[in-house]
DNA sequence: TTTATTTTAGCAATCGATTGCTTTAAAAAT
DNA sequence: ATTTTTAAAGCAATCGATTGCTAAAATAAA
């Protein structure tokens, strides 16, 4: 298609008969500019329909007020939500997201990584894939002098900034919950342990029960329930041992809560009188399912907020090497009709 | 914080004693390079740590890898799912995609699209908000020779290359779904019509009156009914009427259907015997609803493929001014227990 | 009126990569 | 051995905006 040439400040220039370095302080209103000079340039500008090109400002000045985000995929609630609020804070102060997708992949994860770098962006902010392998990447994007923030799912082997839920609180408090209801028998659906967040999350069921003094059952753990498809397997199995549980806690996702309340159903099983269940991150649906599905709210669009707020306040202002700095967000139970059992 | 100044193609020019442009050649694989030497750059730029400067890049070359999203929320269903489509697509070519919400405000609009103009974004995808006022700002992009794209809410006015959702065919499917069921008095919630996407479902459940001779009724047509909350309004109104309708097609979105659903719920009456209701979005909860929502699945995902392939087929492959073109996506009707009413 | 000071504007280098053109070196043909 | 052809590498301009420095003009002070 063609491309029509567009307007640079040498053409601004040479129509008002200056130099391009005046049209340039005029229109960063940087000084040394005359009052009907600079009004001059602005409203040639304007005529001359001009834009600026911020690829050759932002080459010169040598940074970029961009953003890079990687997330495992986009169109996940949680995820979403943490873009939203992350575009929310970093609109405001001028600046742009470039979002991309690792898809779980760690391979891709990595290029993702190098595009970011080669943009030139000034920070990347990140939520690691499901099959992490090494840091090396993270580590490559420090020693560019690009600002890193992990959320989320992160690595713990290295220091940098991080915003983070606090899973083990909220299992700790999901699991206390269901044992004060009176169940007995609690299940875990764990998510792969080599994503900090489903260790934690377990790590919180693990310190409730022993809070409690109940016995820690390793047939009532689940590994690898993280897809709806894969809980609903496992309940399968949980509910037809000779002595099934009474709960089960779907640490992983309310996706997985809704499998193990479907297989639940199906089975003829009553909920919550017989079974209770628990899930995690409070899906609009967890709401209206019937029962709803007792969950674990993470503040999401706030976590976006925090982590943007984050990068401009402590980050980004200081001349001086920040030092790293962890943030955690308590997560909150919300207590619904799947955990509310009368006792027995 | 300290920048460690990156490596750059004369870096490795002058380690090598050679000079840039044989090293830009040798990275960039185009030829009047010995295989010797280029193996050598190669080897010394991997060594350095070299990292591209697209910036640099970008500038000389005149183009961007890079496509510029707006949509008003990134963190609602239909359009995350669209950009996580895109994102896939465009991730293959090589292309990046920076996103900017609107917030459905026309205001903020207009500042994403200079933004993106500013940051020579190659094409520029979008959905207009809520409150669209005018074209101004897309035939802008235009303008400066940046490729519009736009997607589900456009601007008829404009001749751009669209994509859309044949949203009348869908709502007429749907309401002629409905009346195949036996309902009688069926009730419309609307979106603002200032949106195309509004007025054609609107039009679509005209048709279908029209097409099976029942009585146009403007009582049963609600305004602006495009929440949760409004739609519930909505509903508690149309069902207190004196002859009130047997079935609601909520034609803004399954979060509207679900308000009804809890109005009904609340007031006692059995869907879908008394009530029959229809959404629109194939939300991930209407099939866990009890009763589950029969809905309309826009194929969001490949909505967003759609529309990346278009641009890296139709537009940008080809040298000429490409055509605008119109591609229609046909929704499908998701049918559920919501509308299964046996005929009486 | 002359000198000192401040404003305003121009010059030219720079950011890093790309690319048309020229020169040099190497290989092939005569 | 010489000329022709081809390959490889260097030179320098370019993309568009920014900025330190200098020069000129305008203003203030003496």
């Amino acid at each position: 298609m063609k491309t029509p040439k567009r307007t640079t400040i040498y053409d601004i220039a040479k129509k008002l008969n200056l130099n391009a370095s005046s049209v340039s302080r005029a229109l960063n209103n940087s000084g040394n500019v005359s009052e009907v000079t600079k009004k001059l340039i602005l409203k040639t500008a304007k005529e001359l329909h001009y834009k600026q090109n911020s690829l050759a400002s932002n080459l010169r000045k040598g940074h970029n007020q961009t953003i890079g985000v990687i997330v495992p995929h986009v169109n996940q609630n949680f995820f979403a939500n943490v873009i939203a609020g992350l575009e929310e804070v970093t609109y405001q102060k001028g600046y742009n997201l470039i979002i991309c997708q690792s898809n779980e992949s760690h391979a891709r994860e990595v290029k993702c990584v190098n595009t970011l770098i080669n943009q030139q962006v000034s920070c990347i902010i990140i939520s690691v894939s499901a099959d992490f392998e090494d840091n090396t990447h993270l580590r490559n994007i420090q020693e560019n002098g690009i600002q890193l923030i992990q959320f989320d799912r992160v690595d713990d082997n290295l220091e940098t900034f991080k915003v983070l839920n606090d899973n083990k609180q909220a299992s700790e408090d999901a699991v206390s919950h269901l044992i004060e209801k009176g169940y007995q028998r609690i299940a875990l659906l764990e998510g792969p342990q080599n994503l900090n967040i489903f260790k934690e999350r377990k790590e919180g069921y693990l310190s409730a029960l022993r809070k409690h003094n109940y016995p820690i059952l390793p047939e009532l753990m689940k590994e690898n329930a993280w897809t709806k498809e894969l809980s609903a397997a496992a309940t399968l199995k949980l509910l037809n041992m000779a002595n099934p549980p009474d709960a089960i806690f779907a640490s992983t996702s309310d996706f997985s809560a809704l499998g193990v309340l479907e297989v639940a159903t199906n089975m003829g099983i009553k909920v919550p009188e017989e079974l209770g269940i628990c899930g995690y991150a409070n899906e609009a649906f967890t709401e209206i399912t019937s029962p709803s599905i007792t969950t674990i709210d993470q503040y999401s669009v706030r976590m976006g907020q925090t982590i943007a707020n984050l990068y401009f306040q402590e980050i980004k202002s200081d001349g001086t090497e920040a030092i790293p700095k962890i943030v955690t967000i308590k997560p909150k139970l919300i207590i619904r009709s799947s955990t509310l059992k009368t006792k027995d």
